[in-house]
RNA sequence: GCCUCCUUAGCUCAGUCGGUAGAGCGUCUCACUCGUAAUGAGAAGGUCGCCGGUUCGAUUCCGGCAGGAGGCUCCA
């Protein structure tokens, strides 16, 4: 019998001296949103006792770690309901993720609809039966006793110590020290209901988990995340502090959806994705085409500023181009299967002529290369920054493909930059200043940088190539004073990369531009310059796409204005609406003075009603209508109606042009 | 590519327990001419994604294919 002794913790920054044994439930029990606790930086259970000058700060629910703690009992909540419904469930991993949390069940028949709901249902009979949470150690042979019935948390234990390569998310499952069961324990009769090899932390209790959860969907996902792998059934969930949390949750939800840009993009008669032209293969409407064509212009124009020389290549080639640049080597999945031409056969099927093997392209690059070694090349062309709007095409899988955003034909807005190695940091500066201002003209502003480095298992060229062009680019990255995130492992092959995150109107955020730095494509061309002092030698090429994909970025730009495009992208820029047919002719005759200016602007002359009329082009999301009624033409004027509803009446007609003139002009947002 | 689900008028969606279909919006016509998000009436519009099978008969059941959605894997 241990007499309990005095310790001394810094609780919250302050010392404290309790009796040993005291847990977090002890320190913070009165405390209802406290849910676990923060030891010397680790998360741990409320009842776990505290070891003497541990620095302890409680976590609350609805904190970062809170959710996470929170999402991961749900997780261990709906997975118990599942194998009430489904005894044969096998268990997989069940972590917390980015807004709530997935369980994979290993299920002889696939969850349905229906099963999802019912599994709600149970959830809250779990929840408000207010089972605890009961952490307990235990052996590796223990685990494997207790987890007999359950092959894939073996499989787990087998790899603990290894979590890196047992795949996402099963770091909560074995990654801790020690192997850790966690007991749910029923309330009343003291009874452990259901565990699971976890390792933690968890809510104190059931009840705490609310009715502020959801099952959102159920899908398969492959074992420890490898297609070589058994599919597993996947249910997600969302889960939240309260109800109103998880309301605004679904909200934000249905926002994204309204924002959708292949909703939109049919809605406001943009683009559409013809079954006749194959999936992903997309066609610009008139509506889409103009905005298109805003984007393609006003890119053209800045390139032309900034030194760019435009270039013109082919959308197909034969194979040989891309053996030289390797990409049949490492894309040949990636890119449609050749065409085989030009062959003919003898009589007996003998071969006369082998015929040739054409590709469509996937990349811009080599042929721009191609442009550059037409000729030899001095230094003083350097650099040599060659613009292409190139289409390419990539035979991308049929489960990937996405509206505008994952496609099998689309338009980069590709520019290749070959320059010194001494001119090597400038340039990649100079790029990329130029795209984060070329981003900010199209509404784009909150960015961040990641730089992906090289993956040891994929790439060319020394290491000390690829150290200094590493080195080059974080410096630039880290010049440009955006916060930097690292990328180990995800450069291309050739070379590393800076790209350009953005955030949008409701805070997703966007892979934008790349900046990439190439040593392989060089040397595989085997391109030269003449240098001063009468030497050949190499450049280097540095590829970089702004809008990554034109059709992409257009995507991008829909979801991000919602389709209420800004007055220089929108397809219909002016509207004007007479308040009745004898006021036509008068807005007939502003509409033309706008259209002399290069506006977009028509009058509604159908036969709908005024309210109509104005409903209409609400919907269409028109920045300006222009309506003229009796007073407006005794005046001389018309009035504005904002997208937001708001009215600017009675403005004189020359003034009304020239604000109009002047948004488009500006590019106002 | 893999898993689950889906495909009916231009769009959104009903419907048929196997007997070839209906609404709203949109379109067209006529009437109405109205001051800030839906005037009324009428009409047109569908071999129910495509191909095959079962059946007296298939939009409905079965199979294949195509396209789509959500995931997984992938994304130069």
């Amino acid at each position: 019998m241990s007499v309990p002794e005095n310790i001394t913790l810094i609780v919250d920054g302050e010392e404290n001296v309790v009796t040993t044994g005291t847990t977090g439930a002890d320190l913070f029990g009165d405390r209802r949103d406290v849910v676990v606790v923060r030891v010397d930086g680790e998360l741990k259970d409320l009842d776990q006792p505290i070891p003497a000058g541990a620095e302890v700060e409680p976590v609350t629910i609805a904190s970062a770690d809170g959710l996470n703690v929170l999402r991961h009992s749900a997780a261990h909540v709906m997975a118990q309901a599942v194998q009430q419904l489904r005894p044969d469930a096998k268990l997989g991993i069940g972590p917390y993720i980015t807004d709530g949390f997935y369980f994979d069940f290993d299920v002889e028949e696939p969850f349905t609809p229906e099963d999802l709901k019912q599994l709600e249902k149970s959830m809250l009979k779990i929840v408000n039966s207010n089972q605890k949470f009961r952490r307990r150690a235990v052996s590796e042979d223990e685990a494997r006793a207790e987890m007999a019935e359950e092959p894939y948390k073996l499989e787990l234990i087998g790899l603990k110590g290894a979590s890196d390569e047992a795949g996402e998310g099963a770091d909560v499952e074995v990654g801790g020290a020690e192997l850790t069961i966690y007991d749910n324990v029923d309330a009343r009769s003291g009874d452990v209901v259901w565990k699971d090899l976890c390792r933690g932390p968890h809510l104190p209790n059931t009840k705490l988990i609310s009715n502020a959860y959801a099952l959102t969907r159920s899908a398969a996902a492959y074992w420890r995340g490898s297609e070589k792998n058994k599919q597993l059934q996947r249910i997600y969930g969302t889960a939240w502090p309260t109800k109103d949390d998880l309301k605004a949750y679904q909200e934000r939800l249905a926002e994204a959806e309204r924002r959708d840009h292949r909703k939109l993009g049919s809605e406001l008669d943009l683009f559409s994705f013809p079954d006749e032209l194959g999936s992903g293969l997309p066609v610009f409407h008139p509506k889409g085409g103009i905005i298109r064509k805003a984007m393609e212009d006003y890119s053209r124009q800045r390139h032309t500023e900034a030194g760019y020389e435009f270039v013109y290549t082919p959308h197909i080639t034969k194979g040989h181009l891309y053996e030289v640049s390797g990409h049949l080597d490492w894309y040949r999945d990636g890119m449609f299967p050749p065409m085989h031409v030009d062959a003919e056969l003898n009589e007996d099927g003998t071969v006369r002529k082998p015929g040739q093997d054409y590709y469509l392209k996937p990349m811009n690059c080599p042929m721009h290369t191609l442009i550059y070694r037409s000729r030899g090349r001095s230094y003083r062309e350097l650099p040599l920054r060659l613009f292409e709007f190139g289409s390419v095409y990539r035979y991308e899988k049929s489960g990937v493909i996405h509206g505008l955003t994952r496609v099998r034909g689309m338009t980069q807005d590709d520019a290749h930059i070959y320059c010194t190695r001494e001119q090597m940091k400038d340039e990649l500066t100079g790029t990329l200043n130029f795209v984060l201002g070329l981003l900010k003209d199209y509404g784009l502003d909150d960015f961040y940088l990641e730089l992906s480095t090289k993956d040891p298992e994929k790439f060319v060229g020394s290491d000390e190539l690829w150290e200094e062009a590493t080195r080059t680019l974080a410096e630039v990255a880290e010049a440009s004073g955006l916060e930097l995130v690292p990328d180990p492992g995800g450069a291309a092959f050739y070379g590393p990369k800076i790209s350009v995150q953005a955030k949008d109107a409701i805070g997703r955020t966007w892979q934008m531009s790349t900046i990439q730095l190439d040593f392989n494509t060089p040397e595989r061309f085997g391109i030269e310059f003449q240098a001063p002092d009468g030497t050949r030698q190499r450049p280097v090429m540095i590829h970089r796409a702004l809008f990554g994909s034109v059709e992409r970025f257009m995507a991008v730009l829909t979801e991000h204005y919602a389709g209420a495009f800004p007055a220089w992208l929108a397809p219909v820029q002016v509207v004007a609406i007479p308040v009745a047919e004898t006021f036509n002719d008068y807005l007939f005759d502003v509409v033309d003075r706008l259209k002399a200016e290069g506006i977009r602007a028509e009058v509604d002359i159908s036969s709908d009603r005024f309210p109509k009329k104005i409903r209409t082009a609400s919907k269409d999301k028109v920045p300006f209508v222009l309506i003229a009624g009796g007073e407006d033409a005794e005046a001389g004027a018309v009035s504005f109606r904002f997208r937001d509803g708001s009215q600017d009446n009675g403005v004189p007609v020359d003034e009304a042009v020239r604000r109009i003139v002047e948004a488009v002009r500006s590019r106002a947002k």
